[in-house]
DNA sequence: TGTCTATTTCGTCAATTGGCGAAATGGTTC
DNA sequence: GAACCATTTCGCCAATTGACGAAATAGACA
């Protein structure tokens, strides 16, 4: 079955993509998928600045990567997709497996 | 278990997601999970100029997402990352599955 | 109402990306 | 080895992205 996937599908799935095509946006979702955290905690832990990290924030919200909800002063926000860190480590796993298919062609 | 993932693991990630984040190259990508393909048969996929495409290939070779062989005087790329297709899936499946959700929402 | 606090938006700058046509490369065939 | 073919690299320009500090916003509390 030759498929050809509708343009409009790609280009959202480009999106999402480019949202998660950034080390510190990456970060942001292993802290989030630990359960939800406000902006504060969250520029603690990628170590740029308020402004920075706001705009990764919003570049993954409009991916529908995460949502954030305002509650008192602060904004938490959590993961909207649950399946990021299967999917994380769906993609580290063919690498190991073609690392040991690499060393067993060596030995 | 609270994980903080190598920052290094990261970068590489993030490289992989930025390579698969243009629309042009995730239809390359389709292209090549039916079987490998010249770059003449990719370019008239995608409807760019040689160079564009090249370079889109480019990007995906070094993501390790494809491989290419030269074989008389064409180059051929095919799929170095097998499961790319069902993460595809992976990507979609869960947006309808919400979506799903919210029709239950409203109705 | 005014002030403090948490967060976002704005303005700016540098770096990266995407596109193209032209030139370069490298293998093939005469 | 000259002409040819498929592909890549180069040089350029425009658009996007990433970073920051400063200014703006919006809720909480005196």
């Amino acid at each position: 079955m030759r498929q050809r996937t509708n343009r409009r599908v790609l280009e959202r799935r480009a999106t999402v993509f480019r949202a998660l095509g950034h080390a510190d946006r990456l970060r942001l979702l292993e802290a989030v998928a630990g359960g939800e955290r406000c902006v504060c905690d969250l520029v603690d832990e990628v170590g740029s600045s308020w402004s920075t990290v706001s705009r990764h924030l919003l570049v993954l919200k409009e991916a529908e990567l995460v949502a954030d909800e305002k509650r008192g002063l602060q904004v938490f926000y959590r993961l909207a997709l649950p399946g990021v860190p299967s999917f994380m480590e769906c993609l580290d796993a063919p690498r190991k497996g073609a690392a040991v298919e690499r060393r067993r062609g060596r030995g």
